[in-house]
RNA sequence: GGGCCUCUAGCUCAGUCGGUAGAGCAACGGACUUUUAAUCCGUGGGUCGUCGGUUCGAUCCCGACGGGGCCUACCA
């Protein structure tokens, strides 16, 4: 290490490095193994309720990482942290350690340090559950000094040092926690119905799947382009023409579009498929799966947010279909064969813009501003223009229209299921209506891709699929912002 | 992409109608054997996001750039 870099060190990190190299030379500031032998968890569980001024006669060895320091002259308190954020008293007295190790942890040992305490359960005359120590180690010494624990950090310092955050706050824990239980429960709800979790590409040398704007990376070893996926669709459907009847992936896409609220570049999602099923049979395993997430979790169905509102998950969700609450909400009928011509003066009475050769965008725009806004309770928006669905099945009885839906939470887009198009002609050509639209500058229109093409014509059984947003779930399971629910988003 | 706001000590924030800055916590020195954000006395710590411009003088006014936020348009 150059004179220079500690030169330059703002003061409070040059007096721990300070401190660190005495530890060094005593001992170890970072010592590679502690005789343990209780955490935190168990001790406090084993001592529910004592009452004050005790001594047990009990023996533990315990680490934990300093959150308050309280030195008087001959008598020292530390509060412990376990990594799940469970504290416990330490305390270190003249009498049972000795001046010199008294002097030493007064002189060495920092808010935020990781230490061992060895000594006897007790509780102080307050009646806070203690360690007494008979011996302290340092176990990791920190040289950055920890922040403030009385101020909530401003969001950006706790997405850029999560790690800072998962210290300092209990809900960034709690939502690690959550987050790993609902992949779970979800993982869970596969399993009870016979479902296999395969893994597709992340890599592909054609991006598909959805309308979106792919992340474009170069292989050196094939020296080609290749596309982070947009979503795993195209791999999946793979899998049931292989006879894979009932697959999920739950692993990330990324779409080189806007960033906000409700929108992360990099996000995880879940797509299941179902031989033999249809978008009526999704709708059932979505609904399943976002309940027993919400059961399994957070033991309701009535969910209370960040903000203490109630997001009621429970009951049969509401299925209401696209162009009839349209038609409604309009006051007059709108069909897939309604002109775009009746659809602009019905967009030009609200003032709203759309520009778009397709008439299914039309009607999806005035949807989402007429309809959209009304709807709180979970609910299943079925039967989608065709034109902007492409890789999905004609509806059975309608025209015009294919066999989706969205499914809509707290008034986002929480999950998309449908009648799969298994008919490789028909897939054909709406690839090649697609590939109009590419060819007229639609950044999102999706490639003619010859591979998947050729595997639809090998045979794909019946299907249903659906695909869910896991970020956007964790928001509907907690109210939280997307950054929030994603441990380390993307920062500059 | 467009509009508005913001960046000051390790952290959270004040502040200067233009004369180079403060608080709380944290840190350093001292006192203290029952503290709970311990207390008391004392001390240090800043390229005020970066680069330019205006000015005798800029952290403050202006411009560009960078980070962040909110609103707005688009994708889940």
């Amino acid at each position: 290490m150059s004179e220079d870099y500690e030169s330059e060190l703002p003061e409070q990190i040059a007096f721990r490095m300070a401190k660190r190299e005495k530890l060094n030379e005593l001992s170890d500031a970072y010592p590679v193994a502690l005789p343990i032998t209780h955490t935190i968890e168990a001790v406090k569980a084993h001592y529910p309720n004592l009452e004050a001024d005790i001594t047990t006669g009990d023996q533990v060895a315990l680490a934990g990482r300093i959150m308050f320091l309280r030195n008087t002259g001959k008598l020292c308190f530390a509060t412990l942290q376990s990594g799940t954020g469970e504290r416990i008293q330490a305390m270190l007295s003249l009498d049972k350690v000795g001046e010199e190790q008294l002097e030493l942890w007064k002189e060495l040992v920092d808010l935020g340090d990781h230490v061992f305490v060895a000594g006897e359960i007790i509780t102080s005359k307050r009646g806070e559950l203690s360690v007494l120590a008979s011996e302290w180690k340092m176990a990791a010494k920190t040289l950055r000094p920890m922040p403030n624990l009385h101020n909530e950090l401003e969001e950006e310092f706790r997405v850029r040092h999560r790690y800072i955050d998962l210290i300092v706050r209990d809900r960034a824990r709690e939502v690690v926690k959550i987050r790993s239980e609902v992949m779970q429960s979800l993982r869970s709800t596969f399993a009870n119905q016979a479902y296999t979790e395969i893994e597709t590409p992340m890599l592909q040398v054609m991006h598909g799947g959805a309308s979106a704007r792919p992340f474009k990376t170069h292989s050196n070893a094939f020296d080609t382009e290749l596309y982070l996926r947009i979503a795993p669709e195209l791999f999946l459907k793979r899998a049931v023409v292989g006879g894979l009847e009932r697959v999920f992936e739950i692993n990330r896409n990324f779409r080189n579009e806007g960033a906000d609220r409700t929108h992360s570049p990099e996000f995880a999602m879940l797509e299941a498929y179902e031989a033999y099923g249809d978008y009526n049979s999704m709708m059932v395993l979505t609904q399943q799966l976002i309940q027993n997430a919400a059961m399994d979790v957070l033991g309701t169905h009535q969910v209370v947010l960040e903000d203490g509102e109630i997001n009621d998950l429970g009951g049969q969700w509401d299925r209401i279909s696209l162009f009839g609450s349209l038609s409604a909400a309009v006051g007059e009928e709108v069909t897939s064969e309604t002109p775009i011509a009746n659809l602009k003066k019905i967009a030009d009475k609200v003032e709203i813009e759309i520009d778009h050769p397709l008439h299914g965008k039309y009607v999806e725009e005035l949807w989402e501003h007429f309809v959209k806004p009304t709807l709180s309770k979970p609910t299943f928006v079925m039967d989608f223009p065709v034109d902007t669905s492409p890789l999905t099945r004609d509806h059975r009885s309608q025209k015009g229209v294919v066999e989706k839906w969205d499914l809509y939470v707290r008034g986002f887009e929480q999950a998309t299921g449908y009648s799969e198009l298994v008919d490789p002609v028909v897939q054909r050509e709406r690839f090649t209506k697609q590939a109009e639209l590419a060819a007229k500058g639609d950044p999102e229109a999706m490639r003619l891709d010859e591979e998947f093409l050729k595997a639809l014509e090998f045979g794909m059984p019946p299907s249903g699929g659906m695909g869910m947003g896991i970020d956007r779930l964790l928001m509907s399971l907690t109210g939280l912002g997307i950054r929030e629910t994603i441990l380390f988003p993307l920062v500059k």
